[in-house]
DNA sequence: TAGCACATGTAATAAGTTACATGATTTT
DNA sequence: AAAATCATGTAACTTATTACATGTGCTA
């Protein structure tokens, strides 16, 4: 007897255990009701900085949550015009508050940059150098964005009970793009001493 | 005429173009040949403390690459045994060398523990607040295991020139996982401050 | 009235993980 | 001789992105 007589069950293996796109969703929709289209853009404005869904996760994956009772979708129309609402059910607030207890799920660590810093020897040296400059940079104007969206959320929310957890989001943020603008500088000085001085 | 006369082509498009389970293969094979076992153990130990990779990707990624001819593939005998060890080709290190002067592509971010703390007010802060505990004491283990590497890639390959790549690398998970202590840290406090006060 | 942004989706495909399957070798 | 480990892979599935398709309403 083989083990293959044992069906697989994908709804309880840990793979699908970790599609989070769905809490994103219902996260949003207890703060509002709301159309996929509309669930996009606040994703983008709110969690954005920390979590991105492209589009077609959200259509599928606001199906299956109707499907399984968590939110519902109410038609209505528009003028000429279809719409679909979604808005949260009791089942899908119990869902939420059961996942905000779980431990997160490791996500593996996977950093292009590194990999190529990793094998660097195996290339051109100043062009990866350039990349470093750009990592540099690119780390300065995350750092501009997030210090933007913390003034934007004192001074929009600043008696909201829910501000100090947005803030920490933000707050993380910031302390990553700082760690990174240094790691950067470390590794250009690290790159100049690697390469044969050839001076102009 | 409709556009979808024009037929879609998967490998000159951007999301084919993000696979870089290949360019760990050909980086690993500069450094010596090896089957996709020793492949998946080198992984591990090499780049595993920000680079991972599943088996299931390995296989069918080395008949690609031996397919288009980045690498070889030599069968050989083991005693009883078959063995398949793999090499880079010129077309192969050429490759990888092309790939290293590119820009990293952009990888989504995706923090679940910060979309829990984002709706935090949907849930047990208490939990919660044990989930930011953990991920503090993670914080300090990583700081432990990537210091353990530290020493032991100054010890082990002392003058090897490639050593300062591989030793930023590090330097990078460890700046990481400071600025990772020092939110939870944060983090923590805030929690405290959030939740209606109740002594024993 | 042409063009563009809004709005709602579907289709195709890539990427990645986990479980399953199998046989040889080493260890107990 | 049984059990664990080494070694090589395949199958099934989920997750995710990108491109395509379609229609409405606004604006120049």
């Amino acid at each position: 007897m083989t083990r293959s007589d044992a069906p697989h069950d994908p709804a309880a293996s840990s793979a699908a255990r970790r599609n989070r796109t769905r809490f994103v969703i219902l996260g949003l929709l207890t703060q509002a009701p709301g159309s996929a289209y509309a669930l996009r853009q606040r994703i983008a404005e709110s969690v954005g900085h920390f979590w991105q869904e492209s589009y077609g996760q959200l259509f599928p994956t606001l199906a299956r949550l109707e499907a399984e009772g968590l939110v519902r979708g109410v038609e209505h129309h528009d003028g000429n015009r279809r719409r679909r609402d979604y808005q949260i059910t009791d089942a899908g607030r119990t869902a939420l508050a059961g996942w905000l207890k779980e431990l997160p799920a490791p996500q593996p660590e996977r950093n292009e940059l590194l990999l190529k810093v990793f094998f660097a020897s195996e290339g051109d040296i100043d062009a990866l150098s350039r990349r470093l400059i750009d990592a540099g940079l690119e780390a300065d104007a995350q750092l501009d964005r997030l210090r933007g969206i913390e003034a934007f959320l004192r001074a929009t929310y600043g008696s909201d009970p829910r501000l100090p957890f947005w803030l920490l989001t933000v707050r993380y943020g910031i302390l990553g793009a700082e760690a990174l603008q240094q790691w950067c500088e470390e590794a250009i000085r690290a790159f100049e001493g690697a390469r044969p001085d050839r001076s102009p």
